[in-house]
DNA sequence: TGTGTAAGTAAGTGACTACTTGCATTACCT
DNA sequence: AGGTAATGCAAGTAGTCACTTACTTACACA
């Protein structure tokens, strides 16, 4: 079965070309397959993209943060740089999904998952630093979870076309916003400013 | 003479339907115009519709920033506020010609001019925040400019699609952006840390 | 040996697209 | 009144697009 041939070529088309640009013709050369088979396979071209969009916001797994910090630099840079690849990679594909929400908000609502996921974890974790005491000032968490994923987010989908505006190198990117996100949430030196009740292990989790 | 409002109809279409879905017909429709005037005039779609990129990238104006900062929040509040304005009432045409990099990358060229510029301004405004005394830690300009113009591009873009993970409401985004990258770089209340020589008048203006 | 399934080949359909040609109309300037 | 430039209308061209029909090949399994 050349199904997942044809899933994957239609996902590469797709994020050269974008969906009036992937004409059946140039998926089945891509697949190296005949152009009727997709339609035996999936029916119509609408079908294919919308089956191919999900195959891969299915594949896509996004590094975990713990429930209880130990080390919020070390842990919240390991998220960032691996939150920054993860859209680097898929960059191209993102960009045409987005300029394509006008005219197939559903096919931009599956891609809306990962930062939806990505943002809550966050925020959790956030509100995690604050419960056990690495932060003592108030803050929103949601604000701050929004600027960082923003930063790394414009990063990966702009250094490419104006690496003039992008911190250097890459590599330290992600690294560099994490820092400024904590020194401004006032978590320094990996030390903790009170030693909370939650300190070793919390009362609850939150559901 | 009927060019600007194919001009302006032919931006309108771009931001619906990006480049391949502009057609001239619908183009000549928006603008109330027969589809030969548009071929009489431009010669050509593509000619058309690059024209069109140029003619509103010209007419951007952005907010500016003091040479000499008086109030560090307020002026960065009112830049980040105009500058999110500026990406908001674009998004969707910012959108289209981002998906479009791959394949049109000299329209994309045109586009980034403005953020280009903007991340320019920003960055001396940071520097003399510095040179001024408002700051005294270390931190790199550009990484910091990158942060709050990322933040604030993402918001302007996602916002629409997923609200849920961006600081509520829209009206007070901007200022919590602003907030927490002062707090990052050591800027609060208003107070200046240091007395520089430049604190009157910087001896040179960077040229 | 027969049957079913996934794939290929060849040809074509109707709709749409950028763009052209030829001719008629309008509006304005002198 | 006459000339000129901008615009409109009708029709058409060559190409592409998604999708279809009808027929063929290859292989697996019973």
């Amino acid at each position: 079965m050349k199904r997942d041939e044809i899933l994957s070529a239609a996902a590469g088309v797709f994020a050269q070309h974008g969906f009036r640009g992937s004409t059946t013709r140039r998926i089945a050369d891509a697949a190296g397959v005949n152009e009727i088979t997709i339609f035996r396979q999936f029916g119509s071209k609408e079908a294919l993209i919308r089956e191919a969009m999900q195959h891969i916001t299915q594949s896509a797994g996004l590094e975990t943060l713990p429930d209880v910090p130990a080390d919020p630099e070390r842990e919240l840079t390991e998220w960032s740089d691996s939150f920054m690849l993860h859209l680097r990679l898929r960059n191209s594909i993102i960009r045409k999904t987005m300029g394509e929400i006008e005219e197939r908000p559903d096919m931009s609502e599956c891609a809306s998952y990962v930062p939806k996921q990505a943002s809550n974890d966050l925020c959790h974790y956030l509100a995690a630093l604050k419960r056990d005491g690495w932060i003592t000032e108030k803050f929103d968490p949601k604000s701050a979870a929004a600027m960082l994923m923003g930063a790394i987010f414009s990063d990966a989908m702009g250094r490419d076309m104006m690496p003039e505006v992008f911190p250097q190198p890459l590599e330290r990117a992600a690294r560099m916003y994490t820092r400024l996100l904590l020194r401004a949430l006032g978590v320094e030196n990996g030390a903790r400013k009170t030693t909370s009740k939650h300190s070793k292990r919390p009362k609850q989790l939150s559901a």
